[in-house]
RNA sequence: CGGGGCGUAGCGCAGCCUGGUAGCGCACCUGCCUUGGGCGCAGGGGGUCGUGUGUUCGAAUCACACCGCCCCGACCA
């Protein structure tokens, strides 16, 4: 793949982030296929990082892997008013099969509420059926006008959680300790901060009850959504008749969670940390930690130097670059742009002083390490970049949220705001939740990203468009 | 779907206005040389010029139609 210069950040945002995904390997347009991209294995190994670390905490959290069929059956999708209607300009819709028209199309799955809700409906009669704890990953189809590499494309791959049960009480806690697990795994192994909150009612699932997500911040201040978990009370349950036989004997419809997070967190990863020279990575979510060149100019040195990389790799885990015909430099630039977190050079100089030189990718520090040191500072140094990394994001975020007391001001910091140009800030401000507001925001392109679960703010005040008394700030913002 | 732009080698482009049988940079292959931040030199391979129809002795170039893609707006994890 030939490698060409990244846009920078403060030319062209969105033109960066396209360069960094495309030149760090990780992903192109499906080309063929409007909408779609095709993961390159860069991308892929990041997001196999990434659904280690939720599965485990998934299976953790008592929650077992099923797959349900890619295909839902029309009807199917019509049995719940709001989710039809809110799902019904992106469905794609299989028409013809096996060279016959369908009786009934089959639409490919946007998300699996509906055909989870039928089987639901089969297997759940009685409390001691409850809770139903399941989780699957797969590929989902929402047809989309407007595509970007893994942050909005037609198809993507994501995990959906579906739960039932016997009170809204433990809905609720699950929906809670759901969005908990991805608060944990986006600032903890993506080192990437979030708000937690509640969407507004605008805002939410079509079908849910309720939504909350977590909320993260771009570089050019804008916000992505990174993950949402739905309190869906009994409206599933309604629709899909999925009844069970209380402990007094009652029949009562169950209640249901669904909660998910998609390949968008790749998005979200690479516009956290990455900078102009390209990707950089968070150490706990990095496919490959460290990459060794060696520097060498005749074959006696060559095999000196090659022979103590082999050593030097093999004790610290380091991929050693020995591809011929490529200067180092070339390959410095290489790995740079790939984000792995540490390159280390051994040439005849170290050779000599039995050290070798180590680079951080976040820094672009380098500094000469006793060879026999390597083993702890590696180590030592990924830690320090994780940490650094998450501290840094965080204080950007804390940087750029205001304090907003009208309309006019939340409009006055958000007007000039684009994904291309940024300047983006969360703008806190005391909203209603209420469409009428929502649209009112709506008119200079920003949302009401969410109702922050913890208020760090002032508390109670009231509703800059309607002078009703709120109960605190919500988040505002332009978002992806 | 509305507005704008673009289809010429794997990628990025020039050539088109003024018709004469296709070129540049990167990448790729071979050899030599180099190697502590994108080495250099020499040689080489690769194109139904988006598709179709028309005009013409002759079309990448002119005309018409179609197809596709990108950007900007209205929907969205």
């Amino acid at each position: 793949m030939p490698e060409s210069p990244i846009t920078p950040r403060s030319q062209d945002f969105a033109a960066w982030y396209q360069d960094v995904v495309l030149q760090g390997d990780m992903a192109e347009p499906a080309e063929v296929v409007k909408g779609c991209m095709v993961i390159k294995a860069n991308g892929y190994a990041i997001w196999e990082l990434i659904q280690r670390q939720l599965d485990d905490r998934f299976k953790a959290t008592g929650h077992q892997n099923v797959y349900f069929p890619l295909l839902i059956p029309q009807s199917f999708l019509h049995k719940e008013a709001e989710h039809v209607e809110g799902f019904s300009p992106e469905l794609a819709v299989v028409t013809i099969a096996g060279g016959k028209e369908l009786e009934e199309p089959y639409v490919i799955r946007p998300t699996s509420e509906t055909i989870i809700g039928h089987f639901f409906s089969k297997w759940i009669q009685s409390y001691r059926d409850l809770p139903v704890l399941l989780n699957q990953w797969a590929n989902i189809i929402r047809w989309e006008l407007r595509t970007r590499l893994f942050l909005r494309t037609t198809e993507f791959l994501w995990q959906e959680g579906h739960t039932a049960h016997s009170t809204h009480e433990e809905a609720m806690a699950e929906v809670l300790r759901m969005l908990d697990v991805y608060a944990q795994v986006a600032e903890d192994e993506m080192a990437m901060p979030v708000i937690k909150g509640a969407k507004t009612q605008s805002e939410k699932f079509a079908g849910a009850v309720r939504t909350y997500a977590i909320e993260a911040m771009m570089q050019n201040g804008l916000a992505l959504q990174s993950g949402t978990s739905h309190d869906l009370g009994q409206n599933f349950g309604r629709a899909f008749d999925v009844k069970f036989q209380s402990k007094e004997g009652q029949l009562e419809y169950v209640w249901q969670t669904s909660w998910g997070v998609s390949t968008r967190l790749i998005g979200g990863l690479i516009m956290s940390h990455s900078d102009d020279k390209g990707l950089v990575l968070p150490p706990r979510l990095a496919p490959v930690k460290s990459v060794l060149v060696p520097i060498y100019r005749k074959d006696d040195e060559k095999a000196r130097v090659l022979e103590a990389a082999e050593r030097i790799a093999r004790d610290i885990g380091a991929k050693v670059d020995d591809r011929e015909g490529q200067s180092p430099g070339a390959k410095f630039f290489h790995w740079e742009r790939r984000g792995v977190p540490i390159v280390l050079e051994l040439g005849p100089r170290d050779l000599a002083s039995n050290n070798v030189v180590l680079k951080r990718r976040d820094t672009g520090v380098k500094e000469t390490v006793p060879q026999a040191d390597l083993a702890a500072r590696i180590p030592d140094t990924l830690d320090r970049m994780q940490k650094d990394l998450y501290n840094a994001a965080k204080q950007r975020l804390k940087d750029n949220t205001v304090l907003a007391n009208s309309i006019g001001e939340v409009e006055a910091i958000l007007r000039d705001v684009t994904a291309e140009k940024g300047g983006g800030k969360f703008v806190m401000a005391h909203m209603k939740d209420d469409p009428a507001c929502d649209a009112r925001i709506k008119e200079f392109k920003a949302t009401v990203r969410c109702i922050p679960l913890v208020d760090e703010f002032d508390g109670a005040g009231k509703c800059i468009l309607t002078g009703e008394p709120v109960d605190r700030r919500v988040v505002i913002a332009k978002a992806y």
